[in-house]
DNA sequence: ATCCTATATATGATTTGTCATATAATAAAC
DNA sequence: GTTTATTATATGACAAATCATATATAGGAT
């Protein structure tokens, strides 16, 4: 259900195009949202006919014609009660657990190459949100606007999150691969 | 693509029905890999078609008869498969963080309240994962075969993961309820 | 006496998400 | 000169997940 209101929501900054929905997912909420073009196109599609957002449609000439997608009030106070709602009950979706999980069957060969993969993939991810964080930090400050500067703010908070998650994932991975390796399969209590 | 290999994973513990494996996820992966009754149903069923598990129809007078699923060989080399490949590009979906990342458009006192929900369903969560461990840390030490031993193992890491990430949520939430009562929208690199 | 829970499987409808592919123009790279 | 990338939208096919509901019996709770 989260893409309709994550489009509103990035519709309530500015007006967008599909195409350029695609590359603001792409460039911030990837890493927690990742949002198919198609399934765009379409929750656009389905907006427009609740009437979340209006289209405008802005020819050109030698590129495919733009259609610029708008919130309408509609829209803001849709989004609005989405924000201020009660909570829904978490469930996430963790493909390494699961694999985790059943990683008993196969031997510390099989098993520790795929966990230094996955602390590779976790080290590169942290580098990126260090890097972002600390490009869009400077220019949050910039912000003069009120406004705009508690919504970069919380834009800013999700890669801070991001960054202190993929830390304990690493620390969590790394102490695995350690445990292995000492043959100590004890777990103790965080 | 996980709940195929979920299920394979439990039935190579030991046989089980639809209805075992629904109580079999509630009671331990549900926190990262919630499943649905119906589509457990379903993906056994597939599993027959695919060969990958086989079903024994156990006759019961006053109880629904039972559909007892077996893991087959074939079964067992997919499992193994699976868990012995490369992993993919992980892609989380975590619901909560894209209501932070709008949650510059509602104002404090709307939105402290649903933090503080937050709080609480992770407080809730982290000393429900506790309890797990402490419980399960305690039969997997009575385990004498290895790979009984090893297999408890790693599905306790699982459990010390969830807590991991939980007391990092739990410190990352505090930390912005306190930015927002001192009116302080700074980010501090982690 | 009635309601709720547990045991057990099943299906229909719908929503979401994914993958591949189509069209069509320009501009840069090799 | 051919391939690749960028801009822009769209659809068909499919897989996966969710929600509601149906059937049927037994036993305990109110």
């Amino acid at each position: 259900m989260s893409l309709q209101q994550a489009i509103l929501g990035f519709l309530a900054l500015r007006p967008l195009t599909g195409y350029d929905l695609k590359k603001a997912f792409d460039g911030s909420v990837q890493h927690f949202w990742p949002a198919d073009q198609a399934q765009i196109y379409r929750t656009l599609n389905k907006l427009d006919e609740l009437g979340l957002a209006s289209v405008e449609l802005v020819e050109q000439e030698d590129k495919p014609d733009r259609k610029v997608y708008h919130i309408t009030e509609n829209g803001r106070s849709a989004l609005h009660t989405w924000l201020s709602d009660t909570l829904p009950p978490t469930s996430e979706r963790e493909p390494l657990l699961v694999r985790i999980f059943f990683s008993g069957f196969v031997d510390d060969e099989t098993l520790l190459p795929r966990l230094a993969e996955a602390m590779a993939q976790e080290k590169a991810y942290l580098a990126a949100m260090q890097a972002i964080l600390a490009n869009a930090q400077q220019q949050v400050e910039t912000l003069t606007e009120p406004a705009e500067r508690r919504i970069g703010f919380f834009q800013l908070l999700t890669v801070e999150r991001a960054i202190l998650h993929h830390q304990a994932q690493i620390a969590w991975l790394e102490s695995i691969i350690t445990r292995l390796e000492n043959q100590d399969l004890s777990i103790e209590t965080p």
